[in-house]
DNA sequence: GCAAGAAGCCGAAACGTTTCGGGCTTTTGC
DNA sequence: GCAAAAGCCCGAAACGTTTCGGCTTCTTGC
């Protein structure tokens, strides 16, 4: 079987049957003037009756447009499996996408070189018409590659100067109401098990529980990396548990180094939150499934996509989008936070 | 800025240069023959300083191809929040498509019929050259609706009769290795948590569960619907635990609804495994970081999409695979399971 | 009743690639 | 030394759209 063996109809065909000129074929099916509405009726009739699409191939060459967008998610599978952002990113991608006739074009890629590569090959073969530029690093050379290519492209949560619009959702304020819930509960050695070195998120939120402990006059001195991996959180309890004045609260920069920072800790005879308690970051459905339920931060992924998808078509549409800011995140009050220890 | 305002190179820009004719560029450059070594060399030596990568656009349009491939993902994004399945496969697709130059249009559709429209839409625009078949309902119709419209297609374990090459990877023999696990343990009264209803995976479980009972000679009748949702589980763990002769061990066809049970379970005062053993199905990692770890099935995500892919191309090439079957699944042996109470 | 304008329609070019048939030149075989 | 074959290269058509300038025909305003 050939790839295409039944021949689909073309806008030739429906303005031959139509009796029509290509052109006003073209004119009347895409709404625009200068056909009279007795045979626009006639070609949309026609179509109809030949079930005639348009080829989205023609239709790139004539107009210099992908109608697709492209998305290169850069990260360790193992992280991608528990990971709640990629699938209702998309999601809320899809939201915006679909009822503009445009489609997403999706990578996976393991490593940080193999993302910028696949990133240009999207653009160098002019598959798609820009890009979402999210797990956004330090100097990310995927920003520099993208800038001399002019290709379209929004930026998810970046840091300031970034130079492409973007779309953010503050947690700053959530972080800082989380550590003042910690404060509140009489927390005063709290502990931040930050994310992956290098990544602006890590940073972010390192900076915004700096400033809720200095806020709360507390020293913001005990950190750990935790790289964003199970095991990472269970290191990190290794590490901060050992100590003799020990945390009394942490706080995980997400659920997944939460989840191994718990489990490691009960591990080692603590109970949570009596002895110890927890706190992540993102608000995955499984912390609610586990016991205690954790505490955490809960974004809105699925607003970021559906967003970042909405100024991506303006931004290719030629104008100049502001950048978009949704409802900041919130703190997702569950069981892993109990008073401090006496 | 407008949408395309850095010009690319066309291979009339290349021939231009190398002073030959397009058509000896293009076979030049696509190693084709008739085109002498050293005018070979000097038209790539041009490609390449021009920066010259072909226009996937006008490639498709002249060899009626899209250089692309289609999955639509059909699920709720309850589900597909705590589902491994999705960002491993996709993963596996990855990794055949791209050094094939291939790419991946991904759409999510929260509905049948949305999925539906969607995979008819990718394929009357002519945006892929072929589908992936996940999810498969009992008569599903998404086969006729690929199947007159002549579009490649690749299914991901499909039930037999399938008319399209597929994938497999079976379970039933982990599965009765687990039941049989049950059996060694004593356990006499054993229960399905079944998925959602019509769904071919579905059944799979289900019968493989019945055969290894019927094997066991022990009745298979104890089975609920789960939906393979959490709160699906919880259900069912109501409904399991409080009849008078409650099962002693459950094999839920989902890890995300051994979770619900598990953890209603353990609300109603029950500990796992000494008075009810639970087993998943998936071997999702979340899975490694409850407490008891669940117990499950381990499937390969990733070479089903590996291999899928690498059919599915295949099928685009005109050839005509054979089906393809995986290494089967394995019982992953952890805490959720023990000895029958007496 | 007539010039000017508008409306409706058409033909052709353009987008960037591949492919095919056909000339020209060089090599080969005898 | 000559015909045949091979090798190299070229021009043009084709893929399916959109777009633009121009040609008719109709309407309008006076």
């Amino acid at each position: 079987m050939s790839p295409q063996e039944r021949t689909h109809a073309t806008i030739v065909d429906v303005a031959n049957r139509a009796g029509v000129a290509i052109s006003s074929a073209s004119a009347a099916l895409n709404d625009r003037p200068g056909v009279s509405p007795s045979t626009r009726d006639r070609i949309r009739k026609v179509a109809a009756e030949l079930g005639y699409v348009p080829s989205i191939r023609g239709r790139s060459l004539s107009t210099k447009r992908a109608f697709s967008v492209g998305f290169v998610v850069e990260r360790d599978f193992a992280v991608l499996e528990a990971d709640p952002f990629f699938g209702a990113f998309i999601g809320g991608i899809e939201e915006t996408l679909e009822p503009n006739g445009y489609a997403l074009s999706l990578q996976i890629a393991g490593s940080a070189e193999s993302s910028l590569d696949r990133q240009v090959k999207l653009a160098d073969a002019r598959r798609v018409d820009g890009v979402f530029l999210s797990e956004i690093r330090i100097d990310d050379p995927r920003i520099e590659a993208l800038r001399t290519r002019g290709l379209p492209a929004v930026g998810i949560n970046p840091d300031a100067g970034f130079p492409f619009p973007a779309v953010r959702q503050d947690s700053a304020v959530a972080i800082h109401e989380l550590v003042q819930e910690m404060v509140d509960l009489g927390h005063r050695r709290i502990a931040h098990v930050m994310g992956r070195e290098s990544y602006v998120h890590t940073e972010q939120r390192l900076a915004a529980w700096r400033d809720a402990m200095s806020s709360a006059k507390l020293p913001a001195k005990t950190v750990v990396e935790g790289g964003f991996t199970y095991e990472g959180g269970v290191r990190a309890a290794d590490r901060l548990l050992s100590r003799k004045q020990r945390p009394t609260a942490v706080f995980c920069a997400n659920d997944l180094m939460a989840l191994g920072f718990m489990n490691r800790a009960a591990e080692l005879g603590l109970s949570i939150p009596d002895d110890i308690s927890v706190a992540g970051f993102d608000g995955i459905s499984v912390g609610e499934y586990i016991r205690p339920r954790l505490t955490s931060i809960r974004t809105d992924p699925r607003a970021l996509g559906r967003e970042s998808a909405r100024v991506l078509l303006e931004l290719i549409d030629g104008e100049a989008p502001a950048d978009v800011e949704i409802p900041p995140a919130t703190v997702l009050s569950r069981d892993s936070l109990g008073p401090a220890p006496r």
